[in-house]
DNA sequence: AGTTAGCACTCCATGACGGTGAGTGCTAAC
DNA sequence: GTTAGCACTCACCGTCATGGAGTGCTAACT
């Protein structure tokens, strides 16, 4: 299909379909055939120009907002510019300035995380959105419970990826420290290594079998290890750079900025786009122009997400979020470099 | 000083000013006499109202935004009448309908303040902040000490009012259970019941010269604990329903809308405001309005904080943003009947 | 046949203009 | 002390003319 189209399209009108996008990149303003002829060196008068126009918006990939107004790209074009753009591009890898600070600046991953969604906001301009890390398998690796006062005991539980989630439970009853161990012993050589479906009732019955006392104890942790694991698969996604996007002039209208802003905040919505991010090919970019998005608020906007690793698993995605006429070609480019970094770093962690 | 211009208000005079900030708070527009006399029973004809309002805008009560335009009560008009209303209002505690529903939904401080924020700012339509608990001198209750994997050990640390922080530290070389074992109860021999400035030189040489071979992981837990204290102090502020406050037509300038987001994304800067909310009067309600605010991009909104406690302590601060001419009257009122539930709900967990 | 100059036309943005409505302050009468 | 009346101000709104930037079409040029 977009075969047949790039056939059509000769190297002039695709000269000047780059040219269009390129100026409107600049000005969000729709871009006349004249201010084009003036602009850029394309050796051909206006009223060649206003033929080509013509025949580019007949094939759709520009669009005119009323009669004897400029042409602005539809989606259409930006999907046409955008699918060749991500095939000819050379992956140059830069080293990204702030890649050193990064690297220093933290030791907990969801930091880590944060600081990337935050520089990469400040270095694009753009609104950014991060994923927390996605396990498929939640295995457990360790289990721990300490007593922090009577009646009252800390439960640890330590899955893949070095992911901590503690719990605070109250017993009817107390406990002693031998019992105590001894249970956090057992538990351990019961669950670990396990996920969320291999915990069945038979591991949970031996597991009760084995103490008599202790019942209250194991169920209750096991009833927290759940929680803990689906904890762990929770996806949450956070924003950075809100306040970015706004300065552009196509979210002057403070309704559309509205939409945009309640789109952000409910992050419900981004677990979507973060699931087929992960899902798709290895190492890819994934763009979402304007309408193509499915989230009402985020019609307006164009996303490039791509996903990032942690141990050989894709697990999480890192978006960006900017007005439709951003501009893909540096900001795709500069998300590879950055996401290769991340990758190192968070491997290195 | 207060008082002696209150003296200067009769009761006429007040009425109207009432009047004012409660016609101005409908209708977000200037208003005049003759609606005044309109809207209002004042038993006045609109030319005494006028020499009246005249009077009130010498006062500095009032103000013209610009000559022949109706009036908008100023800051200290609103400054005066809420400290009339904050001595003469009635605490009238009416069971919140969602109490119920905070009641069962969370069993986490955080989870249960989070939702307090959300379902705050859904019933008053207006922007909320709520801080993380803050712990004067925060006390080392518990420190545990797990293997996760060969060289790499959990550091669990339980401190006052059973907040977990949890680190992961690498070793440079393995260490045995039995090890381990002794440390974790020599570490908490020592510094249970501490907090940040009890732990001194000579309380780490002291555990330093326990074990000779656990020199390491002293120092790296020690390292961890002063983190971990750090972080417990450090106040973290939330925000909920942040566009809210842009339906207001006060808002309807992007430029205004987003230096106010621009204010709730920079969270650092509530960090004041949090503290001298929770250094003022127990139980007392605090209002800043307009220009009263320190932040620049808060100067059109007002502010009403209040903080809440548990174990009797002040350890937060929840408030509620919006425009300047909001529902003094019912916000407080609402804020203060949450607060009492929250309280009840906080001691319970 | 492809390219270009010229021309008529469209539409948006801008600024001037006048009328309207809501408001004020002042004065004089009640 | 209160109020009716009046002159005045100012924002707002619709109308209108103007200018600029753009288009599409046609005829002439290479």
């Amino acid at each position: 299909m977009i075969g047949g189209e790039h056939l059509e399209l000769n190297k002039r009108k695709l000269r000047i379909l780059k040219a269009i996008i390129n100026d409107y990149f600049e000005t969000a303003e729709p871009v006349g055939s004249r201010s084009l002829s003036r602009h850029y060196d394309l050796g051909i008068s206006p009223a060649t120009i206003r033929n080509e126009m013509s025949d580019l918006e007949e094939l759709g990939f520009i669009m005119q907002p009323h009669t004897s107004s400029g042409r602005v790209p539809s989606d259409k074009g930006y999907r046409f510019y955008v699918d060749m753009m991500l095939q000819i591009q050379q992956a140059e890898f830069t080293k990204l300035v702030y890649m050193e600070e990064l690297k220093n600046s933290a030791s907990r991953i969801e930091d880590l995380l944060k600081n990337i969604g935050q520089q990469l906001a400040n270095q694009t301009n753009y609104t950014t959105i991060v994923s927390s890390p996605h396990y498929k398998k939640c295995k457990i690796k360790n289990i721990q419970l300490v007593e922090v006062e009577a009646k009252t005991l800390l439960v640890v539980i330590v899955t893949d990826g070095n992911t901590i989630k503690d719990y605070i439970i109250k017993l009817e009853q107390t406990i002693n420290q031998r019992l105590l161990n001894n249970i956090t012993i057992t538990i351990n050589e019961h669950l670990q290594g396990l996920t969320l479906n291999d915990i069945g009732l038979n591991v949970i019955n031996k597991l009760k079998d084995a103490y008599e006392d202790g019942e209250e104890v194991i169920s209750k942790v096991i009833d927290v290890v759940f929680k803990a694991i689906k904890n762990v698969n929770k996806t949450d996604v956070y924003t950075y750079g809100t306040t970015n996007i706004l300065q552009y002039p196509e979210f002057n209208d403070i309704s559309k900025a509205s939409n945009l802003i309640k789109a952000l905040e409910a992050k419900d919505v981004f677990k979507d786009i973060v699931n087929t991010t992960i899902e798709s090919e290895d190492g890819s970019v994934k763009i979402v122009i304007g309408e193509e998005n499915e989230m009402e608020g985020l019609k307006g906007c164009s996303l490039i997400t791509t996903s990032y690793h942690i141990n050989g698993e894709k697990v999480g995605a890192i978006g960006i979020i900017g007005p439709r006429r951003m501009d893909y070609d540096s900001t795709v480019q500069n998300l590879r470099c950055l996401i290769k970094s991340v990758d190192e770093l968070l491997n290195k962690l």
